[in-house]
RNA sequence: GGCGCGGUACCCAAGUGGUAAGGGAGAGGUCUGCAAAACCUUUAUGCGGGAGUUCGAUUCUCCCCCGCGCCUCCA
């Protein structure tokens, strides 16, 4: 089945082929380490990971590139204020967004690579430019001649002239030779770092990282390239400029645009106060799976409307599903098998893999999925579903979870492998962080698995002696620890809330 | 000013020129020692408003209203 994606190059959705047959190179841009990443910035990555679990699934070997960003304005000017070098400073964050970044269950880039290790690259790729005309030097700093590059423009469709000088422009940037260029290199400025190269001292611009470390890893002609929407102009705008003006040849085939994610109907900002960090909404009780689920559940071209209703809305989904794959595991059913049943899941793999396949429409292949789950449910409740048809459930759930990766319940295990478990309710957004310090104060630690199961069998036995006042005391004392138990036909289930 | 996106039930959210997926919530039911949970059923003559094209429009065209994004750092 082919893939059809949208690229915002061409304008409209286009049918994927990867320059090798069974090969994907994939560029994303990745986070700008200055601070802990935020639920914006997971919608983004939570749908360059369907993409690539996808591709993968289809049986394409991906080598996915992921930058970081580790020096601009906004980096040198926390690490300043936290007092620590550049590198320790982004350290952190980077330590961070890992963590993060396996709480959501993002598969790990092939190659994730950092600015600051690539600065001799760099000074290369400008050279470069310099020498065929494109780069020129203006007190110490370097620019992009814009209207040297003739194609300057298709991604954005942006009409250069309505760049006017003196507004919108940065105002420190005066001498450029024309306000549209944009800088490739930044002469060093006192109190901030930079690095001493034959360009002269100082900082890369923003954008030549991405042509650098694009090219280095995959070639000058790759895949796909991938970010949020506001990276189209001037980010990906210009690293066409830069990569194609140096190499001569077309940088980028597909690139792929990432809605973005609003909070309440608003964009967030500082001053609404509507930013949260995975670790805010951990830190309210929210699960990492839910939040998944949510980002992944909205189709990555709609702006994703972010609320705490619509994150329990997602929790409830999940459970659903995952209630599902409980039965089709551990409930008996009668021998034999159902060719009516087997027929629906493969109507549902079919349907599902159809859904993503078209522009990755993850809502569809959700409807798909829940369609076969009520099926299912119905035949069980009835009696007609069998034990032979428990495979070809198992096995359309599970493709299917290869993408969303959302059913095992994990939460737990990995919050607290990462130490992120009992203590306070909040950490501030201002706290410097240490992931394993007092980020350790975040989730009220709950009982673990043997405590639970003993406390299960406890009340059995008072059941079974029909003591129910002490069984129902053990409901209760679970119930407060954030255990809820179910009791099915197939015996006691509990669950974490 | 330029470019672009969106308005579908209480909430989230697909989709189509032929008569509205799915999830959550609500309601009813089944199950249960009770309860919860779970499961089933059910919930838009309607898709922002108006006009047009058409045998037929939520889906195409035009106008209007509302919300939003980018054009400057931003996922």
């Amino acid at each position: 089945m082919t893939l059809r994606i949208y690229n915002t190059l061409a304008g409209r959705v286009e049918d994927f082929q990867p320059i090798e047959d069974k090969k994907v190179r994939i560029y994303t841009c990745g986070l700008t380490v200055y601070g802990y990443a935020h639920i914006g910035n997971y919608r983004t990555f939570v749908f360059q990971d369907v993409l690539r679990r996808f591709l993968r699934y289809q049986g394409y070997e991906v080598v996915q590139v992921m930058n970081l960003t580790d020096v601009d304005d906004k980096t040198i000017r926390n690490a300043k204020a936290a007092g620590l070098s550049l590198r320790d400073y982004t350290d952190r964050y980077i330590e961070a967004f890992d963590i993060d970044r396996q709480l959501l269950s993002l598969e790990k880039p092939e190659i994730v690579v950092r600015a600051t290790d690539h600065i001799d690259d760099m000074v290369k790729l400008i050279q470069t430019l310099e020498q065929k005309g494109y780069a020129y030097k203006r007190e110490g700093s370097y620019y992009f001649r814009v209207e040297k590059f003739s194609d300057y423009g298709k991604l954005s469709k942006i009409d250069l002239s309505g760049i006017r000088a003196g507004v919108r422009v940065d105002a420190d940037e005066y001498d450029k030779a024309n306000v549209r260029d944009f800088v490739l290199w930044k002469a060093a400025k006192e109190g901030e770092p930079f690095w001493d190269t034959p360009l002269g001292p100082g900082r890369p611009g923003w954008h030549i990282e991405c042509s650098v470390m694009s090219m280095k890893y995959l070639g000058e002609t790759f895949d796909i390239h991938s970010g949020g929407v506001d990276l189209v102009f001037p980010h990906h705008e210009n690293e066409i400029a830069q990569s194609e003006a140096a190499t001569g040849k077309p940088f980028v085939r597909y690139w792929l645009h990432g809605e973005h994610l609003v909070v309440n109907g608003e964009k967030m900002s500082k001053s609404l106060g509507n930013v949260y960090t995975l670790r805010d909404l951990i830190a309210k009780g929210f699960r990492p799976t839910a939040i998944r689920y949510l980002l992944a559940s909205v189709p990555y071209r709609s702006i994703l409307n972010f609320t705490f209703e619509g994150l329990q809305q997602a929790r409830h989904s999940m459970e659903r599903l995952r209630n599902f794959h409980y039965r089709l595991t551990k409930e008996a059913f009668p021998a034999g098998k159902s060719e009516d049943l087997e027929q629906v899941a493969a109507s549902g793999r079919r349907s599902f893999e159809e859904a993503l396949a078209d522009n990755l429409n993850t809502a569809e292949a959700l409807a798909a999925i829940f369609e076969m789950v009520r099926e299912g449910n119905t035949a069980m409740d009835q009696g007609k579903f069998f034990d032979g048809n428990r495979e070809a459930f198992l096995d359309t759930l599970g493709r299917w979870d290869q993408i969303f990766a959302v059913l095992e319940d994990n939460d737990q295990a990995k919050l607290r492998q990462f130490g992120l478990v009992k203590g306070e309710q909040k950490v501030s957004l201002e706290e410097v962080p240490v992931p394993n310090g007092e980020a350790k104060k975040m989730l009220v630690e709950t009982l673990n698995d043997e405590e639970i199961e003993k406390r299960i069998a406890e009340r059995e036995e008072a059941r079974r002696g029909r003591d129910f006042k002490h069984a129902d005391q053990i409901r209760n004392d679970l119930l407060k620890s954030g255990i809820l138990l179910e009791d099915t036909k197939a015996g006691a289930r509990w669950k974490r809330m």
